[in-house]
DNA sequence: TAATTTGTTTGATTTAGATCAAAACTTTAA
DNA sequence: TTAAAGTTTTGATCTAAATCAAACAAATTA
């Protein structure tokens, strides 16, 4: 077990309120969210936050940066299974059991809120509309990995890059800064990873995609230039014969 | 949208808590329980439960039978994303944007218990330890998914369908009827559409697996012979060269 | 009971994407 | 500023699993 060294100080501009709760909470109950919720950690690129099989603390709420979530396989091998950016959740897989079952490291230096898992259940008892709320993440939680799913499962390399350069672009663009470009913050290895294929194959796609002139890539800079075309591809799923783990949608 | 014609009745014998219920209620939280949860619902074999994009309305407790549950693609094909045997829930993922993102196909005559949103909600608020439960429940298909997420992304066909019979056992196992033999409930397309391989490479695993002795495979029944070898297929991921989608685990 | 549909196995062939290899480019460290 | 390590691109080759094909078996239906 490897211990992270970790500035943790006390903070009350650090509202998770702000980041990822519900409107319509009473001024009462958001006071008693801000108390409880009082502890900022700083984590720097490259750190872990917690790790597989660690006994379930905290849920971490990001607050700046970002986040690679990872599942170990039993040769110590690490798929990447997720990115997280700010206002996000984290930690939610280890309320089954009590233990995590991912590893979180900070892809790049990252603050994060800590709620206890002591403060989180006193929490959902006092305030019902936080329990509501926490169901309602872990439910989108698992709409996410359905999706992810369905991409590992079934569709080809470039639909694949195409649908998540798509979905990275979407969740910038919620989070503030609408644009066309995106920086990415992580390496062609995690994306491919992330996408179940050889940082090779992401490298070639995006080369083609960009001799296209549907992305321009520089660097980790890709500009989206033909968003049009872009969803074609990443929905481009009539190919000519494209058997493979696809079932005839059936009526009944 | 397709209307599914169904016998609904109501039946006190039904009751949600011996299906999926925590220990730990009083009788006086129990009663309660079984007054809400007291609908039942016969589901032929091939008849859907609920489908992708319907309004979010009831949670299900299979209390006999087996499902699959499957995701959509734009193209209205269909991939097979879990199985579903009695005592578990189904419908989790619609209380993220009250839409199911799944469809829920019965693979044999079935019969659940209706859990109502609105019931469902009250009832977390009077019994909180149900709403606890609840939680523990959706962490633990968002551990099933991201388990099936490392599957799709980084295992090879052989060690994918191991896997998948070493799971199927267990699950039956861990339902009463300890055993070696599995009764499949669902097709080889169906097998190669939740592995992400087509039916031919399925059966062909079967077969290779049959022929060194370590299953046996009569039609849908398969026995397993040699557990321990099933377990090294599974597990064996030191291919000789097999980079796809890997990380070398990192130590920071 | 035969006829039809649905599911399964096995073989031959093809191919998308992995692997192997090497050069070029970036970032960090010294 | 150079050196070393890490990352990215591109090309050549290989292979696991998909596709295509056909026979066979089981389950339904007539």
């Amino acid at each position: 077990m490897i211990e992270v060294k970790r500035s943790e100080t006390t903070c009350s501009a650090c509202r998770m309120r702000d980041l990822c709760m519900p409107i319509g909470l009473s001024s009462e109950q958001m006071k008693l969210i801000d108390q409880m919720v009082s502890t900022r950690l700083k984590i720097q690129r490259g750190e872990l936050l917690y790790q597989s099989w660690q006994k379930f603390k905290s849920l971490y709420a990001i607050r700046t940066g970002f986040f690679k979530t990872t599942l170990s396989r039993s040769d110590g091998v690490e798929q990447v299974s997720n990115f997280y950016v700010s206002g996000e959740l984290l930690g939610l897989d280890g309320i089954a059991t009590n233990q995590y079952t991912c590893n979180a490291y900070a892809l790049e230096d990252s603050e994060v809120c800590v709620l206890h898992v002591q403060q989180f259940n006193d929490l959902a008892i006092d305030v019902h509309i936080f329990q509501q709320h926490i169901q309602r993440i872990m439910s989108h939680e698992i709409v996410n990995d359905k999706e992810h799913l369905l991409l590992l499962g079934s569709m080809k390399s470039d639909a694949r890059v195409a649908t998540f350069l798509i979905n990275s672009l979407s969740r910038m663009t919620t989070r503030g800064q609408a644009s066309d470009e995106l920086i990415l913050r992580m390496t062609r290895e995690e994306i491919g990873s992330y996408l179940g294929l050889t940082l090779e194959t992401v490298s070639r796609t995006f080369s083609a995609l960009a001799k296209k002139g549907i992305i321009s890539v520089d660097h980790r800079s890709i500009k989206i230039l033909q968003p049009r075309l872009l969803h074609n591809i990443a929905e481009h799923q009539e190919q000519p014969n494209c058997r493979q783990a696809l079932l005839k949608a059936h009526v009944c």
